[in-house]
DNA sequence: AAACGAATATGACTTTCGTCATAACCGATC
DNA sequence: GATCGGTTATGACGAAAGTCATATTCGTTT
Protein backbone atom coordinates (compact mmCIF):
# COMPACT_ATOMS: atom_id res chain seq x y z
CA UNK A 1 0.00 0.00 0.00
CA UNK A 2 1.46 3.31 -1.07
CA UNK A 3 0.48 6.61 0.96
CA UNK A 4 0.12 9.80 -0.66
CA UNK A 5 0.04 11.57 3.12
CA UNK A 6 2.97 11.25 5.86
CA UNK A 7 2.07 9.46 8.83
CA UNK A 8 0.36 11.20 11.60
CA UNK A 9 2.12 9.71 14.89
CA UNK A 10 1.72 10.52 18.45
CA UNK A 11 3.40 9.58 20.82
CA UNK A 12 2.35 9.61 24.73
CA UNK A 13 4.70 8.80 27.72
CA UNK A 14 5.34 10.66 30.57
CA UNK A 15 8.99 11.36 30.23
CA UNK A 16 9.59 14.34 28.46
CA UNK A 17 13.32 13.24 27.77
CA UNK A 18 12.13 10.04 26.36
CA UNK A 19 9.28 11.29 24.03
CA UNK A 20 11.31 13.72 22.67
CA UNK A 21 14.26 11.79 21.81
CA UNK A 22 11.61 8.87 20.21
CA UNK A 23 9.96 11.68 18.14
CA UNK A 24 13.14 13.01 17.27
CA UNK A 25 14.51 9.81 16.00
CA UNK A 26 11.58 8.79 14.11
CA UNK A 27 11.52 11.72 12.05
CA UNK A 28 15.06 11.95 11.58
CA UNK A 29 14.41 7.87 10.50
CA UNK A 30 11.92 8.84 7.61
CA UNK A 31 10.83 11.52 6.21
CA UNK A 32 7.12 10.18 5.80
CA UNK A 33 6.37 10.49 9.56
CA UNK A 34 4.40 14.10 10.52
CA UNK A 35 5.19 14.19 14.66
CA UNK A 36 2.84 15.44 16.47
CA UNK A 37 3.22 17.71 19.35
CA UNK A 38 3.62 14.78 22.64
CA UNK A 39 0.69 14.02 25.07
CA UNK A 40 2.78 13.65 28.65
CA UNK A 41 -0.12 11.08 30.08
CA UNK A 42 -2.93 9.33 29.59
CA UNK A 43 -5.58 12.33 29.81
CA UNK A 44 -3.67 14.45 27.22
CA UNK A 45 -3.36 11.37 24.98
CA UNK A 46 -7.19 11.04 24.56
CA UNK A 47 -7.11 14.76 24.21
CA UNK A 48 -4.34 15.05 21.61
CA UNK A 49 -6.00 11.98 19.75
CA UNK A 50 -9.35 13.38 19.63
CA UNK A 51 -7.78 16.96 18.53
CA UNK A 52 -5.04 15.59 16.04
CA UNK A 53 -6.74 12.54 14.59
CA UNK A 54 -2.89 10.83 14.37
CA UNK A 55 -2.91 7.66 12.21
CA UNK A 56 -0.44 5.82 15.08
CA UNK A 57 -0.21 6.62 18.40
CA UNK A 58 3.20 5.25 20.59
CA UNK A 59 1.58 4.44 23.68
CA UNK A 60 4.01 3.78 27.13
CA UNK A 61 1.84 1.76 29.73
CA UNK A 62 2.93 3.03 32.97
CA UNK A 63 1.26 7.03 32.86
CA UNK A 64 0.10 9.66 35.28
CA UNK A 65 -3.83 9.96 35.81
CA UNK A 66 -4.59 7.63 33.12
CA UNK A 67 -3.31 4.48 32.27
CA UNK A 68 -1.99 3.66 28.66
CA UNK A 69 -4.74 0.38 28.71
CA UNK A 70 -7.34 2.86 29.99
CA UNK A 71 -6.62 5.52 27.21
CA UNK A 72 -5.91 3.07 24.51
CA UNK A 73 -9.43 1.81 25.33
CA UNK A 74 -11.24 5.01 25.15
CA UNK A 75 -9.52 6.20 22.01
CA UNK A 76 -10.55 3.32 19.57
CA UNK A 77 -14.01 3.38 21.41
CA UNK A 78 -13.97 6.72 19.46
CA UNK A 79 -11.55 6.83 16.82
CA UNK A 80 -11.39 3.09 15.17
CA UNK A 81 -9.24 3.78 12.75
CA UNK A 82 -6.88 4.66 15.15
CA UNK A 83 -3.84 2.14 15.74
CA UNK A 84 -2.02 1.73 18.76
CA UNK A 85 1.34 0.67 18.92
CA UNK A 86 2.24 0.23 22.71
CA UNK A 87 5.81 0.86 23.73
CA UNK A 88 6.86 -0.02 27.16
CA UNK A 89 9.61 -1.35 29.45
CA UNK A 90 7.48 -3.70 31.41
CA UNK A 91 6.47 -7.51 29.45
CA UNK A 92 4.07 -8.83 32.54
CA UNK A 93 1.21 -11.26 31.04
CA UNK A 94 -1.39 -8.99 32.43
CA UNK A 95 0.05 -6.06 30.78
CA UNK A 96 0.02 -7.84 27.55
CA UNK A 97 -3.19 -9.82 27.31
CA UNK A 98 -4.77 -6.29 28.39
CA UNK A 99 -3.73 -4.15 26.01
CA UNK A 100 -3.90 -6.70 23.00
CA UNK A 101 -7.60 -6.98 23.90
CA UNK A 102 -7.53 -3.33 24.52
CA UNK A 103 -7.20 -3.04 20.60
CA UNK A 104 -3.40 -1.99 20.74
CA UNK A 105 -1.88 -3.56 16.94
CA UNK A 106 1.80 -3.84 18.10
CA UNK A 107 3.70 -4.01 21.59
CA UNK A 108 7.30 -3.07 21.67
CA UNK A 109 9.59 -2.91 24.31
CA UNK A 110 11.67 0.02 25.00
CA UNK A 111 15.27 -1.77 24.12
CA UNK A 112 13.72 -2.52 20.42
CA UNK A 113 15.87 -0.26 17.93
CA UNK A 114 14.55 3.07 16.33
CA UNK A 115 14.06 1.40 12.89
CA UNK A 116 12.22 -1.03 14.75
CA UNK A 117 9.81 1.10 15.69
CA UNK A 118 9.74 3.00 12.52
CA UNK A 119 9.03 -0.49 10.72
CA UNK A 120 6.13 -1.84 13.03
CA UNK A 121 4.72 1.90 12.44
CA UNK A 122 4.28 1.01 8.86
CA UNK A 123 3.59 -2.74 9.64
CA UNK A 124 0.19 -1.52 11.56
CA UNK A 125 -0.53 1.18 8.97
CA UNK A 126 -0.97 -1.61 6.48
CA UNK A 127 -3.28 -3.50 9.04
CA UNK A 128 -0.50 -5.86 9.88
CA UNK A 129 1.07 -6.20 13.77
CA UNK A 130 4.49 -5.99 15.21
CA UNK A 131 5.15 -8.15 18.26
CA UNK A 132 8.52 -8.44 19.82
CA UNK A 133 10.25 -11.68 20.02
CA UNK A 134 10.06 -11.82 23.97
CA UNK A 135 6.49 -10.80 23.74
CA UNK A 136 4.99 -12.85 21.24
CA UNK A 137 6.25 -15.97 23.17
CA UNK A 138 4.04 -14.84 25.97
CA UNK A 139 1.28 -14.62 23.52
CA UNK A 140 1.44 -17.70 21.97
CA UNK A 141 1.67 -19.47 24.99
CA UNK A 142 -1.78 -18.05 25.97
CA UNK A 143 -3.26 -18.17 23.00
CA UNK A 144 -2.11 -22.16 23.02
CA UNK A 145 -4.24 -22.37 26.61
CA UNK A 146 -7.22 -20.47 25.23
CA UNK A 147 -7.78 -22.52 22.79
CA UNK A 148 -7.44 -25.75 24.59
CA UNK A 149 -6.63 -28.94 23.14
CA UNK A 150 -7.64 -29.92 19.64
CA UNK A 151 -9.35 -32.53 18.60
CA UNK A 152 -10.15 -32.82 14.67
CA UNK A 153 -8.31 -30.50 13.21
CA UNK A 154 -10.54 -31.19 10.15
CA UNK A 155 -13.15 -28.86 8.89
CA UNK A 156 -16.52 -29.66 7.85
CA UNK A 157 -16.08 -30.27 4.06
CA UNK A 158 -18.92 -28.78 2.38
CA UNK A 159 -21.13 -31.07 0.59
CA UNK A 160 -20.56 -31.35 -3.13
CA UNK A 161 -17.77 -29.10 -2.78
CA UNK A 162 -13.77 -30.72 -4.23
CA UNK A 163 -11.11 -29.97 -1.79
CA UNK A 164 -9.89 -27.39 -4.17
CA UNK A 165 -13.53 -25.48 -4.55
CA UNK A 166 -13.51 -25.40 -0.51
CA UNK A 167 -10.00 -24.46 0.05
CA UNK A 168 -10.82 -21.42 -2.14
CA UNK A 169 -14.43 -20.92 -0.68
CA UNK A 170 -12.98 -20.46 2.82
CA UNK A 171 -10.78 -17.70 1.59
CA UNK A 172 -14.12 -15.96 0.15
CA UNK A 173 -15.87 -16.21 3.45
CA UNK A 174 -12.69 -14.56 4.81
CA UNK A 175 -13.26 -11.86 2.63
CA UNK A 176 -10.31 -12.34 0.20
CA UNK A 177 -10.03 -10.72 -3.75
CA UNK A 178 -9.64 -13.64 -6.31
CA UNK A 179 -5.89 -11.90 -6.66
CA UNK A 180 -4.86 -12.45 -3.16
CA UNK A 181 -6.79 -16.16 -3.26
CA UNK A 182 -4.35 -16.75 -6.50
CA UNK A 183 -1.28 -15.59 -4.49
CA UNK A 184 -2.13 -17.79 -1.72
CA UNK A 185 -2.72 -20.86 -3.65
CA UNK A 186 -0.22 -19.97 -5.93
CA UNK A 187 -2.73 -20.03 -8.82
CA UNK A 188 -3.66 -17.65 -11.70
CA UNK A 189 -6.25 -15.14 -11.06
CA UNK A 190 -8.05 -16.27 -13.75
CA UNK A 191 -8.22 -19.99 -12.21
CA UNK A 192 -9.66 -18.62 -9.19
CA UNK A 193 -12.23 -17.03 -11.22
CA UNK A 194 -13.57 -20.25 -12.58
CA UNK A 195 -13.47 -21.59 -9.44
CA UNK A 196 -15.45 -18.82 -7.92
CA UNK A 197 -17.94 -19.69 -10.85
CA UNK A 198 -18.52 -23.25 -10.42
CA UNK A 199 -18.90 -22.85 -6.90
CA UNK A 200 -21.63 -20.24 -6.83
CA UNK A 201 -23.43 -22.37 -9.72
CA UNK A 202 -23.37 -25.87 -6.71
CA UNK A 203 -24.57 -23.49 -4.82
CA UNK A 204 -27.08 -21.52 -6.69
CA UNK A 205 -25.90 -18.19 -5.52
CA UNK A 206 -25.36 -15.16 -7.43
CA UNK A 207 -22.28 -13.62 -6.54
CA UNK A 208 -19.53 -14.00 -3.93
CA UNK A 209 -21.32 -12.07 -1.52
CA UNK A 210 -24.49 -14.16 -1.09
CA UNK A 211 -21.82 -17.25 -1.04
CA UNK A 212 -20.17 -16.26 2.09
CA UNK A 213 -23.50 -15.35 4.01
CA UNK A 214 -24.43 -18.75 3.00
CA UNK A 215 -21.37 -20.50 4.30
CA UNK A 216 -21.69 -18.61 7.24
CA UNK A 217 -25.25 -18.81 7.85
CA UNK A 218 -25.77 -22.46 6.65
CA UNK B 1 22.64 -16.19 26.20
CA UNK B 2 25.49 -18.01 24.80
CA UNK B 3 25.79 -21.60 23.36
CA UNK B 4 29.13 -23.02 23.38
CA UNK B 5 27.64 -25.65 21.03
CA UNK B 6 26.53 -24.65 17.55
CA UNK B 7 22.59 -24.75 16.80
CA UNK B 8 21.54 -28.24 14.97
CA UNK B 9 19.11 -27.28 12.50
CA UNK B 10 16.72 -29.80 10.71
CA UNK B 11 14.94 -28.57 7.64
CA UNK B 12 11.54 -30.02 6.52
CA UNK B 13 10.29 -29.07 2.80
CA UNK B 14 9.11 -30.98 0.12
CA UNK B 15 10.80 -29.16 -3.17
CA UNK B 16 14.57 -29.82 -2.68
CA UNK B 17 15.58 -26.74 -4.30
CA UNK B 18 14.39 -24.24 -1.67
CA UNK B 19 15.11 -26.42 1.54
CA UNK B 20 18.95 -26.63 -0.49
CA UNK B 21 19.01 -23.08 -0.97
CA UNK B 22 17.64 -22.32 2.57
CA UNK B 23 20.21 -24.37 4.20
CA UNK B 24 23.34 -22.87 1.81
CA UNK B 25 22.02 -19.40 2.44
CA UNK B 26 21.58 -20.01 6.63
CA UNK B 27 25.15 -21.80 6.55
CA UNK B 28 26.79 -18.81 5.16
CA UNK B 29 24.82 -16.48 7.60
CA UNK B 30 26.84 -17.49 10.01
CA UNK B 31 28.61 -20.21 11.36
CA UNK B 32 26.97 -21.56 14.32
CA UNK B 33 24.38 -23.66 12.71
CA UNK B 34 25.10 -26.79 11.88
CA UNK B 35 22.83 -28.18 9.11
CA UNK B 36 21.20 -31.51 9.56
CA UNK B 37 20.64 -33.59 6.21
CA UNK B 38 16.95 -32.20 4.51
CA UNK B 39 13.59 -33.92 5.22
CA UNK B 40 11.46 -34.42 1.99
CA UNK B 41 8.20 -34.78 3.66
CA UNK B 42 6.70 -35.33 7.10
CA UNK B 43 7.39 -38.65 8.02
CA UNK B 44 10.96 -38.09 7.54
CA UNK B 45 11.20 -35.26 9.38
CA UNK B 46 10.15 -37.41 12.22
CA UNK B 47 12.49 -40.07 11.40
CA UNK B 48 15.08 -37.07 10.83
CA UNK B 49 14.36 -35.43 13.92
CA UNK B 50 14.51 -38.86 16.32
CA UNK B 51 17.70 -39.36 14.37
CA UNK B 52 19.82 -36.11 15.24
CA UNK B 53 17.91 -34.44 17.43
CA UNK B 54 17.83 -30.76 16.22
CA UNK B 55 17.61 -27.74 18.40
CA UNK B 56 15.29 -26.49 15.73
CA UNK B 57 13.14 -27.35 12.55
CA UNK B 58 12.43 -25.42 9.68
CA UNK B 59 9.17 -27.02 9.30
CA UNK B 60 7.42 -26.44 5.90
CA UNK B 61 3.16 -26.86 5.75
CA UNK B 62 2.10 -28.51 2.61
CA UNK B 63 4.41 -31.73 2.34
CA UNK B 64 3.17 -35.49 0.46
CA UNK B 65 2.77 -38.04 3.29
CA UNK B 66 2.59 -36.70 6.79
CA UNK B 67 2.00 -32.38 6.25
CA UNK B 68 4.05 -29.92 8.84
CA UNK B 69 1.14 -29.70 11.51
CA UNK B 70 1.21 -33.23 12.03
CA UNK B 71 4.34 -33.90 11.74
CA UNK B 72 5.60 -30.96 14.53
CA UNK B 73 2.83 -32.61 16.78
CA UNK B 74 4.19 -36.14 16.58
CA UNK B 75 7.46 -34.83 16.50
CA UNK B 76 6.87 -32.14 20.53
CA UNK B 77 5.07 -35.02 22.00
CA UNK B 78 7.82 -37.08 21.67
CA UNK B 79 10.99 -34.35 21.94
CA UNK B 80 9.56 -31.62 23.79
CA UNK B 81 13.14 -29.89 24.08
CA UNK B 82 12.60 -29.47 20.04
CA UNK B 83 11.69 -25.77 18.65
CA UNK B 84 9.59 -25.67 15.61
CA UNK B 85 9.72 -22.91 13.05
CA UNK B 86 6.95 -22.89 10.64
CA UNK B 87 8.23 -21.76 7.25
CA UNK B 88 5.99 -21.63 4.80
CA UNK B 89 3.78 -19.94 2.02
CA UNK B 90 0.28 -19.83 3.65
CA UNK B 91 -1.27 -18.05 5.45
CA UNK B 92 -4.83 -19.18 6.25
CA UNK B 93 -5.88 -18.75 10.22
CA UNK B 94 -6.74 -21.81 10.18
CA UNK B 95 -3.07 -23.17 9.00
CA UNK B 96 -1.51 -20.65 11.67
CA UNK B 97 -4.09 -21.38 15.03
CA UNK B 98 -3.17 -25.15 13.78
CA UNK B 99 0.36 -24.79 13.62
CA UNK B 100 0.78 -22.87 17.19
CA UNK B 101 -1.61 -25.28 18.71
CA UNK B 102 0.37 -28.08 17.99
CA UNK B 103 3.50 -25.86 19.96
CA UNK B 104 5.20 -24.25 17.00
CA UNK B 105 7.29 -21.76 18.34
CA UNK B 106 7.53 -19.34 15.38
CA UNK B 107 5.52 -18.48 11.93
CA UNK B 108 7.46 -17.25 9.00
CA UNK B 109 6.25 -16.91 5.66
CA UNK B 110 8.77 -17.46 2.67
CA UNK B 111 8.79 -13.91 1.49
CA UNK B 112 10.98 -13.47 4.63
CA UNK B 113 14.91 -12.71 4.31
CA UNK B 114 17.18 -15.18 5.33
CA UNK B 115 18.99 -12.71 7.72
CA UNK B 116 15.32 -12.79 9.61
CA UNK B 117 14.82 -16.60 9.46
CA UNK B 118 18.31 -16.60 11.39
CA UNK B 119 17.30 -13.81 13.86
CA UNK B 120 14.37 -16.44 14.56
CA UNK B 121 16.12 -19.24 15.17
CA UNK B 122 18.22 -17.66 17.19
CA UNK B 123 15.31 -16.05 18.95
CA UNK B 124 13.60 -19.57 19.77
CA UNK B 125 16.03 -21.12 20.87
CA UNK B 126 16.35 -18.60 23.40
CA UNK B 127 13.10 -18.79 24.12
CA UNK B 128 11.25 -16.27 22.62
CA UNK B 129 9.51 -16.44 19.71
CA UNK B 130 8.88 -14.85 16.13
CA UNK B 131 5.54 -13.88 13.94
CA UNK B 132 5.72 -12.28 10.17
CA UNK B 133 3.66 -8.80 10.50
CA UNK B 134 0.61 -10.05 8.82
CA UNK B 135 0.59 -13.44 11.00
CA UNK B 136 1.11 -11.39 14.15
CA UNK B 137 -2.03 -9.16 13.49
CA UNK B 138 -3.79 -12.71 12.65
CA UNK B 139 -3.03 -14.03 15.56
CA UNK B 140 -3.85 -11.01 17.83
CA UNK B 141 -7.59 -11.02 16.01
CA UNK B 142 -8.07 -14.11 17.25
CA UNK B 143 -6.74 -13.98 20.40
CA UNK B 144 -8.81 -11.07 21.23
CA UNK B 145 -11.68 -12.75 20.27
CA UNK B 146 -10.79 -15.80 22.73
CA UNK B 147 -10.68 -13.74 25.49
CA UNK B 148 -13.97 -12.40 24.80
CA UNK B 149 -14.96 -8.90 25.11
CA UNK B 150 -13.14 -7.00 28.07
CA UNK B 151 -14.69 -3.27 27.77
CA UNK B 152 -16.96 -3.09 24.41
CA UNK B 153 -15.08 -3.77 21.38
CA UNK B 154 -17.84 -3.08 19.44
CA UNK B 155 -17.15 -1.74 15.80
CA UNK B 156 -19.42 0.21 13.99
CA UNK B 157 -21.00 -1.66 11.98
CA UNK B 158 -24.93 -0.72 12.27
CA UNK B 159 -23.69 2.38 14.82
CA UNK B 160 -22.46 5.31 13.36
CA UNK B 161 -24.43 4.13 10.12
CA UNK B 162 -26.97 6.88 9.12
CA UNK B 163 -30.48 5.75 7.91
CA UNK B 164 -30.24 5.70 4.26
CA UNK B 165 -26.57 4.13 4.93
CA UNK B 166 -28.22 0.89 7.20
CA UNK B 167 -31.11 0.45 4.89
CA UNK B 168 -28.29 -0.07 2.23
CA UNK B 169 -26.37 -2.36 4.48
CA UNK B 170 -29.42 -4.20 5.53
CA UNK B 171 -29.74 -5.42 1.46
CA UNK B 172 -25.93 -5.79 0.60
CA UNK B 173 -26.59 -8.36 3.52
CA UNK B 174 -29.05 -9.98 1.78
CA UNK B 175 -26.79 -10.54 -1.48
CA UNK B 176 -28.60 -7.82 -3.49
CA UNK B 177 -26.34 -6.12 -6.50
CA UNK B 178 -26.25 -2.54 -6.67
CA UNK B 179 -29.03 -2.39 -9.53
CA UNK B 180 -31.20 -4.00 -7.21
CA UNK B 181 -30.80 -2.00 -4.31
CA UNK B 182 -31.40 0.99 -6.37
CA UNK B 183 -34.12 -0.26 -7.92
CA UNK B 184 -35.60 -0.98 -4.69
CA UNK B 185 -34.78 2.18 -3.18
CA UNK B 186 -35.64 4.21 -6.27
CA UNK B 187 -31.97 5.64 -6.51
CA UNK B 188 -29.36 5.84 -9.43
CA UNK B 189 -27.08 2.51 -9.29
CA UNK B 190 -24.18 5.67 -8.96
CA UNK B 191 -25.83 6.81 -5.89
CA UNK B 192 -26.02 3.00 -4.22
CA UNK B 193 -21.92 2.66 -4.79
CA UNK B 194 -21.25 5.57 -3.00
CA UNK B 195 -23.49 4.59 -0.64
CA UNK B 196 -21.49 1.33 -0.33
CA UNK B 197 -18.23 3.25 -1.01
CA UNK B 198 -19.23 5.54 2.40
CA UNK B 199 -19.99 2.27 4.31
CA UNK B 200 -17.13 0.48 3.77
CA UNK B 201 -14.61 3.10 5.04
CA UNK B 202 -16.72 3.29 7.92
CA UNK B 203 -16.78 -0.51 9.32
CA UNK B 204 -13.51 -0.62 8.33
CA UNK B 205 -13.44 -3.04 5.47
CA UNK B 206 -12.51 -4.11 1.88
CA UNK B 207 -15.53 -4.84 -0.38
CA UNK B 208 -19.19 -5.79 0.53
CA UNK B 209 -18.17 -9.79 0.92
CA UNK B 210 -16.14 -8.30 3.94
CA UNK B 211 -18.91 -5.98 4.81
CA UNK B 212 -21.60 -8.54 4.77
CA UNK B 213 -19.19 -10.78 7.06
CA UNK B 214 -18.21 -8.50 9.53
CA UNK B 215 -22.15 -7.22 9.78
CA UNK B 216 -23.40 -11.16 10.27
CA UNK B 217 -20.66 -12.03 12.62
CA UNK B 218 -21.22 -9.11 14.98
C1' DA C 1 -4.34 -49.41 -24.69
C1' DA C 2 -8.00 -46.51 -25.56
C1' DA C 3 -11.78 -44.00 -23.94
C1' DC C 4 -13.92 -41.48 -20.39
C1' DG C 5 -15.12 -38.37 -16.76
C1' DA C 6 -13.78 -35.58 -12.93
C1' DA C 7 -10.67 -32.30 -11.08
C1' DT C 8 -7.52 -28.77 -12.02
C1' DA C 9 -5.76 -24.82 -14.58
C1' DT C 10 -5.75 -20.67 -17.89
C1' DG C 11 -6.97 -16.38 -20.56
C1' DA C 12 -10.22 -13.47 -23.40
C1' DC C 13 -14.19 -11.07 -22.72
C1' DT C 14 -18.41 -8.83 -20.36
C1' DT C 15 -20.54 -7.21 -16.23
C1' DT C 16 -20.49 -5.39 -11.74
C1' DC C 17 -18.14 -3.00 -8.13
C1' DG C 18 -15.79 0.75 -5.86
C1' DT C 19 -13.54 5.51 -6.00
C1' DC C 20 -13.62 10.18 -6.85
C1' DA C 21 -15.22 14.72 -7.92
C1' DT C 22 -19.17 17.27 -7.60
C1' DA C 23 -23.57 19.27 -6.29
C1' DA C 24 -28.19 20.01 -4.14
C1' DC C 25 -30.54 20.16 0.18
C1' DC C 26 -31.34 21.12 5.09
C1' DG C 27 -30.94 22.18 9.83
C1' DA C 28 -27.92 24.56 13.09
C1' DT C 29 -25.06 28.32 14.31
C1' DC C 30 -23.23 32.81 14.23
C1' DG D 1 -29.31 35.59 6.11
C1' DA D 2 -24.86 33.75 5.39
C1' DT D 3 -22.12 30.07 6.49
C1' DC D 4 -21.13 25.51 7.83
C1' DG D 5 -21.35 20.49 8.50
C1' DG D 6 -23.79 16.48 7.48
C1' DT D 7 -26.91 13.73 4.61
C1' DT D 8 -28.43 12.58 0.19
C1' DA D 9 -27.73 12.17 -4.74
C1' DT D 10 -25.30 11.55 -9.42
C1' DG D 11 -22.10 9.90 -13.20
C1' DA D 12 -17.36 9.07 -15.15
C1' DC D 13 -13.84 5.90 -14.84
C1' DG D 14 -10.46 2.37 -13.44
C1' DA D 15 -10.46 -2.10 -10.82
C1' DA D 16 -12.36 -6.43 -9.61
C1' DA D 17 -15.66 -10.05 -10.34
C1' DG D 18 -17.89 -13.44 -13.09
C1' DT D 19 -18.68 -16.20 -17.72
C1' DC D 20 -17.18 -19.07 -21.27
C1' DA D 21 -14.30 -21.80 -24.21
C1' DT D 22 -10.53 -24.63 -23.79
C1' DA D 23 -6.50 -27.63 -22.22
C1' DT D 24 -4.08 -30.91 -19.17
C1' DT D 25 -3.68 -34.43 -15.79
C1' DC D 26 -5.08 -38.58 -13.60
C1' DG D 27 -7.63 -42.42 -12.04
C1' DT D 28 -11.25 -45.63 -13.82
C1' DT D 29 -13.69 -48.24 -17.06
C1' DT D 30 -14.07 -50.82 -21.21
Amino acid sequence: MSRTEKVRVLIAEDQALIREGIATLLSQQNDDFEMLPGAADGEQAIEFARRYRPDVILMDLQMPRVDGIAATQRILRELPQTHVVVLTTFETNDLIFEAVSAGAKAYLLKDARIDEIAATIRAVINGQSGLSPSVAARILDEFKRLRGPRVSAKLPVRDGLTARENEILTLIVEGKSNTEIGERLHLAEGTVKNYVSTILEKCQVKNRTELAIKAITY
